[in-house]
RNA sequence: GGGCGUUUAGCUCAGCUGGUUUAGAGCAUCUGCCUUACAAGCAGAGGGUCAUAGGUUCGAUCCCUAUAACGCCCA
């Protein structure tokens, strides 16, 4: 007897299997020259983050290409791991301490990073124990984390490597600043929010003259910092100004007026104020014309000594409305307008970014991006869906420096080291005892720490010893496929590529799988702030961890955003139901008879057509993982099992496994078992508690199913003419069930029925058939019939090459199935008129390939025979 | 402002590069069933002028162009 429960319990089992593959050691993976390897790294989710749905679509992802791997004979390896993000767990940290009364800067910086390890230690092991309920078949073994002392050095090594050859500089420059993390942040952590702001008119007094220029701006507070106004060099209305100076009200100072085409004529009064030091576009005019370059702003963006003493320690806020006051006094305020401008908000602080002149840090990408660019030219790399090269590209060919320093502790310190005797600096992987021009032992090292993507570029080779290139390095390296969000394009998958070239000289992955974004039933993404964020955790507990994974798998084509929400799951765990329940039937009836091979047994109709279906399912199930269709190879797996196997070839089969001669019974064990554990293993990659438990069972079968070999189409398993037949009979079937369901005839109700069948090579079939029609069909007494013979009380259907006659005195509703028929003829009509139509076309003669032509020939005759079947029932003949 | 998507049944989506698709699935709805694998189920049914307007073609849900709505990305 079979250890399967009378009900789908996941929780009864998924803990145990998953500890049972570990304590087998099943997901190491060793450099083995016989065998290809199979390589995916993890996208390393934050240390101290915790699993959203996210990383569910993600991971299972991986997951599925993983074990099919696995299943077809790769030495697969993923490789998993964490990234230490730094300005998130700074931040985390920073918050936990001023919490307890403790600010970070009192306590510094060695102290501030003891907290922050034991923050790591403490919460760091959440998001990989999540991974492990959902079954992720990582190999821990190897589990990095970017901070690890391995990866810090290989962090450190590509810097220095980087800052000899030139691609790393230092410089002051107009940087996006985050006024809450006090610190730096890139062009890729602003996003942009629709800001319902104001749109201020000030006039600025023209020097030597009773007349003003009128600027328009939606930052008044940064006039404190206005070197310039300027004017587009086509406007005539300001051509006499040009040239002449204003006097910048407040500060009382004269300041240029210039000309320039990047002056929008359209926007405002065509005069724009150019702060040089507060304003990316103003920076450039600031650079152009050898402006001043006032920053009027400290790191907390409050107003710094620069400004007149009254504004001084006024947050920028503050600042704004005490501006407009006072110009308000000095009438130089003409007019406030709304208006409605997108602000760029740092994704750290969530508070508007400060254009800020600091020190920072730069890598030059353009050398770097150019073999990257190449690489997804010429198909190294390909991006599925491919639409999103086109960003790739757009981004690549418009790339500016990066800013790589960020003002914070928790990170990769960078390994610059400077000498304050004689201003001495430089790069290095190990701490120089002196400096090397001048010899003084006081050397400092530089407080900023690295952008954390600036150390997860590296992650395809730092996971392994890099940069020593050991083993498997040479054997993992390239990578297969990375599976990743697309809004990490720029941050990371380019650079990944970036890196892999700069420092192995090759591709980091060759495929790049795009998923989507996980959204709520009301189409918002998934976010903590929102809080509608469902937990995974809770939703394996209630429908189990298979059937969360194919659910997400189902519901995400290729490219596409997911809609999710925990009901749909339901989805999953019907399924999932489904095959147990499915499993426990073919235990309980195959237990007393011995598995034969398939070629032992001689295999009748049924048995032929339902293998065809399933060897075609292998086939389009791989053609589907293998082009990243998961979605649909999941719907495949649904539709052979559930709409084929368990409500045709299962229900065929009671016959045989109930009443059956010994060599019947052992034809049904032998196909049963056969596809019970194919497909077990074709939904081994989707749901591998499941079908782990299960195959435990099966007679026969291995250790585990994990490395089972993955089905392979057999082409002398494909019956055609089988398939044709099977399909005669069920339309027959559903015809029968039709004229009961019409006909409201109590299932339970046995009828009797005759039938015609056209094809006189067909009866033969359909005398094998008969007992399966009667069976499925609940007909007591079927007559075959060489042609019609019709008699009262009688329902009719026709199909395909047949036609069928249920009778039931008392029962059929006469009128209504006259009327049904009716309805049948007239859709029937509309049908061939059309045809008929679209033949009688010459141009559609003429030019249509021969085979359509044909097909729709004899789909004509096919529509005509059926029409006659169905007038002469009408006519009563 | 530039770019990229999406728009198919009440809902959520398939339809993988034009012809058995006058279009499929799940959920929801309606009818009938506790048929000893499964009520997390079984059997049936209803429901769509494939966003709109043009165009290409013998033929368009599918290709092209415009429009609209929604969404994302970049400036």
């Amino acid at each position: 007897m079979n250890e399967l429960s009378n009900s789908y319990n996941p929780g009864d089992f998924e803990d145990k299997i998953y500890q049972s593959w570990i304590e087998k050691g099943y997901f190491k993976s060793k450099v083995n020259p016989a065998k290809n390897p199979y390589t995916i790294v993890i996208p390393p989710p934050n240390v101290t983050g915790v699993l959203t749905m996210g990383h569910i679509l993600n991971n299972t992802i991986q997951d599925i290409l993983i074990r099919y791997h696995r299943m077809n004979g790769f030495e697969a390896c993923w490789i998993p791991g964490t990234d230490h993000a730094s300005i998130a767990t700074e931040a985390k940290v920073a918050k936990y301490l001023s919490d307890k009364g403790i600010d970070k800067f009192k306590i510094g910086r060695d102290k501030f990073l003891e907290y922050a390890w034991e923050w790591k230690e403490k919460y760091g092991g959440i998001i990989i124990n999540q991974l492990k309920k959902l079954g992720a078949s990582c190999d821990w073994d190897r589990e990095r984390f970017t901070m690890d002392d391995g990866y810090y050095k290989a962090v450190i090594h590509a810097f220095v490597d980087l800052y000899k050859k030139g691609y790393i500089y230092r410089g002051y420059r107009l940087v996006n600043w985050c006024p809450v993390s006090k610190s730096a942040i890139s062009d890729e952590e602003v996003y942009y929010r629709e800001v319902e702001g104001k749109l201020y008119y000030f006039k600025y007094p023209i020097k030597g003259t009773k007349e003003f220029l009128e600027i328009a701006t939606t930052r008044p507070e940064t006039m404190l910092g206005d070197t310039a106004v300027a004017v587009n060099p086509k406007d005539k209305r300001y051509k006499k100004v040009v040239g002449k100076k204003v006097i910048l009200p407040i500060v009382e100072k004269e300041i240029p007026i210039i000309e320039d085409d990047y002056v929008d004529v359209e926007f405002g009064t065509g005069v724009v104020k150019i702060t040089p030091a507060h304003d990316p576009n103003d920076y450039i005019i600031g650079n152009k014309y050898n402006l001043e370059f006032i920053n009027i702003l400290n790191e907390d963006a409050t107003l710094n000594n620069n400004v007149p003493e009254e504004y001084r320690g006024l947050d920028r806020f503050e600042a704004r409305e005490a501006v407009i006051e006072k110009m308000k006094e000095l009438k130089l305020l003409s007019k406030i307008e709304n208006y409605t401008h997108k602000v760029g908000y740092s994704e750290r602080g969530h508070v508007p970014i400060e254009p800020y002149l600091s020190e920072q840090w730069f890598m030059k990408m353009e050398e770097l991006a150019k073999p990257a660019v190449e690489a997804l030219k010429d198909n190294k790399v390909k991006f599925y869906p491919e639409r999103w090269t086109k960003t790739y590209f757009h981004w690549m060919e418009n790339i500016k420096d990066w800013c790589i320093s960020r003002q914070l502790w928790w990170g990769h310190r960078i390994p610059v080291y400077y000498c304050d005797e004689c201003g001495y600096y430089n790069a290095y992987e190990e701490a120089p005892e002196k400096c090397e021009r001048c010899g003084d032992h006081h050397l400092r090292q530089d407080t900023d720490v690295l952008d954390t993507w600036s150390s997860s570029w590296l992650w395809p080779f730092a996971v392994h010893n890099w940069p020593e290139i050991d083993k498997d390095l040479k054997y993992y390296y390239p990578t297969n496929t990375l599976v990743t969000a697309p809004d990490i394009i720029f941050f990371w998958v380019a650079r990944m590529i970036m890196a892999g070239f700069e420092f192995l000289s090759d591709i980091p992955f060759s495929r790049v799988y795009f998923t989507g974004i996980v959204r709520d039933s009301m189409g918002r993404k998934m976010s903590k702030s929102l809080g509608n964020s469902p937990d995974p955790l809770d939703v394996i507990a209630e429908y189990g961890a298979d059937a969360l994974r194919y659910t997400i798998t189902r519901l995400a084509p290729l490219g596409n955003d997911i809609p999710y929400s925990n009901e749909k799951c339901e989805l999953g765990r019907n399924f999932a139901n489904k095959i147990w329940n499915v499993a426990r039937f073919i235990f309980q009836n195959t237990a007393e008879t011995p598995r034969k091979n398939l070629s032992e047994v001689e295999l009748d109709d049924f048995d032929k057509w339902i293998l065809s279906k399933y060897n075609k399912t292998i086939e389009k199930l791989r053609a589907d993982i293998e082009n990243f269709h998961f979605n649909e190879a999941a719907s495949a797996l649904y539709d052979f099992i559930w709409s084929e196997f368990c409500d045709w070839y299962i229900e065929i089969s009671k016959i045989n496994l109930y009443q059956g001669s010994d060599p019947e019974k052992e034809t049904k064990v032998a196909v049963l078992l056969h596809i019970l554990e194919g497909t077990l293993k074709m939904l081994h990659p989707f749901m591998p508690f499941l079908t782990e438990k299960i195959y435990q069972e099966i007679q026969g079968h291995e250790e585990t199913i994990v490395f089972s070999a993955f089905p392979v189409k057999d082409g002398k398993f494909i019956f055609k003419k089988e398939e044709k037949n099977t399909e005669l009979i069920q339309n027959i079937i559903y015809t029968v069930r039709n004229i009961r369901g019409e006909n409201k005839i109590p299932p339970h109700l046995a009828v009797c029925a005759s039938i015609v069948i056209e094809d006189k090579n067909e009866s033969a079939l359909i005398e094998k058939g008969l007992t399966v029609i009667k069976k499925l069909g609940k007909i007591e007494k079927l007559e075959v019939l060489t042609e019609t013979k019709k008699t009262e009380m009688e329902a009719f259907g026709a199909g395909r090459g047949f036609e069928l006659y249920v009778s039931l005195e008392g029962i059929v509703d006469k009128e209504k199935e006259k009327e049904k028929i009716q309805k049948e003829v007239e859709r029937l009509s509309g049908s061939r008129e059309a045809l008929k139509k679209k033949l009688s076309n010459k141009s559609f003669i003429e030019k249509a390939p021969k085979e359509i032509i044909e097909k729709e020939q004899s789909r004509l005759s096919y529509l005509e025979s059926e029409l006659e079947k169905n007038k002469k029932n009408l006519k009563g003949e």
